[in-house]
RNA sequence: CGGGAUGUAGCGCAGUCCGGUAGCGCGCUGCGUUCGGGACGCAGAAGCCGGGAGUUCAAAUCUCCCCAUCCCGACCA
């Protein structure tokens, strides 16, 4: 490809909207354009890079075995109704009418569509074990798109969906699966750490999350620096500590006038922050609850509403704390009986004198024993692991990590051949519901974080895998000879096969290496003053500063050794 | 949805406080000189100053409303 032929809208300086680095470097490299909150153009050269991250998805995927479908993007609410799923998907599924006011999602996830799909078309285990998947847009009304190609509005997804006879099926599917995208990332160049993950509103039971390693991570990873435990913190384990042996005190009532953050009342008491129980009152499915957590603890979210077996959960207002507590935000404890549905995380019981809001204005009650003073009734694991806490396999410290998600697996069940009742006959003839596993990459984010675990200073540098050249010739010719020279130079690259961007321009060399630097394909060849002169041709590795000379005649073998070496580092 | 910020040429920004003919840098077009790490000169094109309403002789600038974008939080595969 001739640059000048091409169109590669480089900007020299960053877009003021880009906050990460590999937004900022594919806009500036020309590989994308914003066209409105989470909406992007991929141009040329973006295309390229899109389409042999999609190319390796695929390759892997049709190796494991799986069978490639596409899916209508339109999915008819009948679906979602069937599932449930109309109901409990919320704002971030785009529901749009036709004309006869039918209803519609634009499919955020393909779950509904293909057990629908194999549904009608399978009827006996003798089709089963099935994989099926696609590479196709998804959309989802997030609240809020960031991150450019990160998160946005409209992204590429491959999923695929097993259907197995059995438990052990599945398992096979599942590993095939870990396997598979073990290798389709290492292919596009990047660092994964697949950890234990939570299934969401998708449902299911094991579940691994392939998290890329990055500052700008949206999730944040506990990682034990000792065994294998690897999670991500909506799901992580820890082990409490011991309980201290304290004598108990006697429960008596302090006066708190306008003490009500866990620091206050730290500085307050003049002791750590550990030593309170903290209550705080949320809103289930719309039913207020409270949930009771150390002083020094987050409550994790994710674990209380699968504790709680709720869809929704949410905060409770001031107005529902108040009416439920009879006192002002900032004084709630477990101690007095309430009609609200009271959880405790698994460590409230072991804190001894605890100091807990006493449910009156300016009072809090201390010398608080779970067991004497209140009951746990239900107690889960409802707090966040964090870094330095206890890993539950092996004691050690953890450490915390934030990660880019760029691929989920897990298994997911009956749950939508059961609710769509898909059977098929065994070979005793009897109807039965295959059991299903959920596959998922994010097409266009896992080019992200290619580029956001490979540049420098001066631009990308992509992998050759997912590069969308493996080769940029920048020719630097003035005279129409030189020029001519150059020109075959790309033609006799070209004829052989190699992907080459020939920087054909009439611009200063300064403007052609600094562009070459953005771009960020792999292998530079320039053709100048040292070619015209002495028939040196210079390569240079973008990951490399030395540049290697080598004569007209051996440039077309030594591409193709380079080629080789960096693909070969990047095979599974 | 809460808090904060910003909307002025394709991009990055100044001008807004203190109302008076729309500016800078990059990019773009033409001509010439340059030509191995973002060259230079000359000449150009390009803006309903986010939108609407108001105040005023006069609004990018003041007032009100709306919209959009970004950041933090909440939320989310």
């Amino acid at each position: 490809m001739k640059f000048s032929r091409y169109l590669v809208p480089t900007l020299k300086e960053d877009p003021s909207d880009a906050s990460i680095m590999s937004h900022r470097l594919m806009i500036r490299a020309g590989l994308i354009r914003k066209e409105s909150a989470g909406m992007y153009i991929y141009l040329p050269l973006g295309m390229r890079v899109l389409r042999k991250v999609i190319d390796i998805v695929r390759e892997e995927m049709d190796r494991s075995g799986a069978l490639e479908f596409l899916m209508p993007e339109l999915t008819s609410a009948d679906l979602w109704k069937e599932s449930g799923r109309w109901q409990t998907m919320g704002p971030e599924m785009f529901r749009i009418k036709d004309r006869n006011s039918l209803e519609y999602a634009l499919a955020p996830t393909h779950e509904e569509a293909f057990t629908n799909a194999v549904r009608s078309i399978v009827s006996s285990y003798r089709d089963l074990p099935l994989n099926a998947y696609q590479i196709n847009t998804k959309f989802r009304d997030e609240i809020r798109p960031r991150f450019g190609i990160m998160r946005s509005k409209e992204f590429i997804m491959k999923d695929a969906y097993s259907f197995d006879m059995d438990k052990e099926g599945l398992e096979q599917s599942y590993q095939a699966m870990r396997r598979a995208y073990r290798t389709i990332f290492k292919r596009c160049g990047i660092e994964t750490i697949p950890v234990e993950a939570d299934t969401g509103s998708m449902g299911g039971s094991d579940s691994e999350e392939f998290m890329v390693a990055s500052e700008v991570g949206e999730e944040v990873l506990l990682l034990c620096p000792e065994c294998k435990y690897k999670a991500n913190q909506e799901r992580a384990e820890y082990q409490r500590p011991e309980p201290a042996n304290e004598a108990a005190e006697e429960l008596r009532t302090v006066e708190t006038p306008d003490v009500r953050t866990i620091d206050e009342l730290a500085a307050f008491f003049n002791c750590s922050a550990d030593r309170f129980l903290k209550s705080l009152i949320y809103l289930a499915d719309g039913v207020p609850v409270m949930a009771v957590v150390p002083g020094n603890r987050e409550i994790n979210e994710v674990k209380l509403k699968k504790a709680l077996g709720a869809n929704e959960l949410e905060l409770a207002p001031d107005s529902v704390v108040q009416s439920v507590t009879k006192a002002p935000v900032g004084f709630a404890g477990p101690v007095n009986e309430f009609n609200v549905r009271t959880v405790c995380d698994i460590s409230v019981k072991t804190i001894h004198n605890a100091i807990t809001g006493a449910n009156q204005k300016d009072r809090h009650f201390a010398g608080v024993n779970a067991g004497r003073d209140f009951i746990v009734k239900e107690e889960f694991d409802i707090t966040s692991a964090k870094a330095g806490d206890t890993c539950p396999k092996c004691g050690s410290a953890m450490n915390e990590r934030r990660g880019i998600e760029v691929g989920h697996i897990f298994k997911l069940g009956y749950k939508y051949t059961k609710s769509m009742n898909l059977t098929v006959l065994d070979e005793k003839g009897k109807a039965v519901h295959p059991i299903m596993g959920c596959y998922g990459i994010g097409v266009n984010r896992t080019m992200a974080a290619v580029v956001e675990q490979n540049y420098d200073e001066k631009g990308i540098l992509w992998p050759i895998s997912v590069a969308p050249f493996h080769v940029h010739l920048v020719g630097i010719a003035k005279a129409d000879d030189e020029i001519a020279a150059a020109e075959e130079m790309y033609t006799s690259i070209r004829a052989s096969g190699i992907d080459v961007l020939f920087d054909d321009r009439r611009v200063s060399p300064g403007i052609k290496f600094a562009d070459a630097d953005l771009i960020g394909i792999p292998i530079r060849v320039t053709v100048g003053k040292s070619f015209f002169q002495n028939d040196e041709i210079e390569i240079k590795l973008r990951r490399q500063s030395e540049i290697v000379k080598v004569r007209h005649e051996e440039l077309l073998t030594k591409l193709r050794t380079i080629i080789e070496e960096e693909a070969s580092r990047l095979r599974g």
